[in-house]
DNA sequence: CAAATAAAATACCTATTTGTCTTTTATTGC
DNA sequence: GCAATAAAAGACAAATAGGTATTTTATTTG
């Protein structure tokens, strides 16, 4: 459905965000070891999101990957669009050339509902209050 | 959303469910250009479609792709799988490894029910159905 | 049968995504 | 200042998706 980038910026973050310690670091080998990604491919990831300002980094002895307070208000929408470009959220599921509100393609009415709601999902829970409901109930990243 | 391919392949199947004669054969050139879809790569989509048993073909003068009775009856859901692979509508939505009922990844529980409705729209739905729909509104392809 | 037609098969090419590796730069602590 | 550490930057390599062109095979029609 989304790229492995996303899902691994995606992953990565939720695992940042979920540490005991809001300012510990992280760094790249730990955190591909950890979520069982290649270790390079995603060294390269996160420093594509430092530079979009979805995280944060320190380099040196004890840096690595945090998120800082601003990073953590962030919606699962705003990685991804920065990861993908906005493009994702707009334009026609099936991509017809014509499609609109009204100029509906042949599937737009059937589909709009339950892509508005997943986007609204994605778009109305932010970091923090992904990393509560994991550590509640204790889910896998 | 979706690959190109599958985008292309169900433009190209609804433009075929949609002609006056549901027998009436059309090559791949005019396909191509009423759809303003590369030839040669809509070629061997289509092709591929064949094989699969998704559309039906004619070799020879006056010859081409149309749809069978049994092809009508496929629904999107049916092209999908046969282009993409049955993984699409599998698997979780964010790409983490263990996620299912039992043990939801952190965003399961918010998306499933978006991400079914989505599948059923898309499940129930037949050729047909969509033609219909398609003519009746006089929506453009 | 011969010519025309159109899909099928095949061979490439290009761009993007994913993945690997090395070098450079900044920071820390002794 | 020096050594160690870890991100940043850059250069490639492999795999996949997307696209183009030519040759082969099957079918129809005069």
């Amino acid at each position: 459905m989304f790229s492995k980038t996303s899902k691994y910026a995606i992953r990565a973050i939720l695992y940042l965000a979920t540490r005991e310690d809001p300012e510990q670091k992280v760094g790249s080998k730990s955190l591909a070891n950890a979520l069982d990604i290649p270790i390079y491919f995603l060294a390269k990831v996160l420093q594509d999101l430092v530079w979009k300002d979805i995280i944060s980094s320190a380099k040196g002895p004890g840096g690595g990957f945090y998120l800082s307070e601003e990073n953590r208000k962030n919606s699962i929408t705003d990685v991804l669009t920065a990861v993908e470009g906005a493009e994702i959220f707009r334009g026609c599921v099936l991509g017809f050339p014509t499609c609109s509100e009204k100029n509906p393609c042949p599937l737009h009415t059937q589909l709009f509902s339950y892509r508005e709601g997943l986007r609204y999902q994605l778009n109305h829970i932010n970091i923090n209050d992904m990393a509560d409901r994991i550590n509640r109930h204790n889910l896998k990243i």
